[in-house]
DNA sequence: GGCTTTTTTGAGCGATCACTCAAGTATATA
DNA sequence: TATATACTTGAGTGATCGCTCAAAAAAGCC
């Protein structure tokens, strides 16, 4: 008997990401929102309950799809593979809403306050984290990397350099793709 | 016959930057500001004109003291030396007010909305790639580095990987120390 | 078609935003 | 001490914030 809401909650979410993504947390107001998912206040809070409630699950979502899309590169190229692509693939990704990572965007906009998002970004980073740490891992099995490595070690300065050249990408006066090369011929030498 | 005015701006400034440093620009509200620095409404628009022109004023002294300091640790240990010990320095600065460079979060807040401090976080920015660079040539000079190295590149390589490892640095579960071991480590190797 | 159930709509809520300004107060000169 | 000239004060501005809710509209079942 019940009415069908005319909205596909995943493209929504899809399209809230993308946009949180860009313009942040304080930056991205309930009436952007409202305008991007053609969504009327009833409507949007029937939906998701709260601008905090969507945008964490536009983190997850983020999250999630970063996740798959690395694995699905190490099955396609190997763990060292991927970790060398990555760097170039995140740079010239030409579609996506930013160069930066939504993640770290949201951890260095919200942690000073102590804000749920905050942490619950940080909990997708450290799986992130962890995500390079079983490539590496795996790497060194197939002894593509000294076996006198340590991988979570590895994994941390590896996603610390893709934080900070996915920052740099978003700049005019840096070429990105040269600190991309820079990065993934550094792996080559472990 | 003037009244002269209670509050010691420089000081003012400087405090204002360790917040606007901390909270970022919209994490920062004008009540944040007349508490912490102990000034009415009226008071602070006769002194600052805008929170923005504030904040800009934050900015560039921000900038001025990093570069200041560089300098300063280069006429101390060399070119090299105070490349290879600045990501230390700025893991272990205990007293500032975030680990994470308050320039690339001022970047990253307001650069989709085009905003002038945007702008303004960028050129500093990239003052401070300029910096860098310089002292990767004097090192080059020096004999430290191999002459094939282009400095403008590895100025830019340095700098993003010291805007990641200071966003590492303010995260809970990464051991920035080690990271900026191996930034270290790295420069060694050029 | 009639009824139930859900979604959609949009006016409007209190709170907070950056900011203004007139009145009050303190100080340096004469 | 008197006066001029700033600085300090804080109530209050309109705009926007995230969010609520009652009424209107639409779709599934009999």
């Amino acid at each position: 008997m019940p009415r069908k809401p005319a909205y596909d909650r995943d493209a929504l979410i899809a399209q809230a990401r993308d946009l949180f993504w860009r313009q942040g947390w304080a930056g991205t107001s309930l009436k952007d929102l409202e305008h991007a998912l053609k969504l009327k206040p009833g409507s949007f809070y029937a939906a998701f309950g709260s601008k905090d409630a969507l945008y964490a699950l536009a983190l997850e979502r983020y999250a999630d799809e970063g996740i798959a899309r690395l694995e699905a590169l190490a099955r396609e190229l190997g763990p060292l593979g991927a970790l060398k692509n990555q760097p170039r693939l995140v740079v010239e990704a030409a579609s996506a809403p930013a160069k930066a990572c939504m993640l770290a965007k949201t951890y260095a906009e919200l942690s000073a306050k102590n804000h749920d998002l905050a942490q619950l970004a940080a909990t997708h980073l450290s799986r992130m984290k962890t995500c390079f740490a079983d490539l590496f891992r795996q790497a060194q099995a197939q002894g593509q990397i000294g076996a006198h490595h340590d991988p979570e070690r590895l994994a941390a300065r590896y996603q610390s350099d893709l934080l900070g050249l996915r920052l740099s990408a978003e700049r005019g006066d840096v070429d990105a793709r040269q600190i991309a090369d820079d990065i993934a011929a550094d792996l080559d030498r472990l």
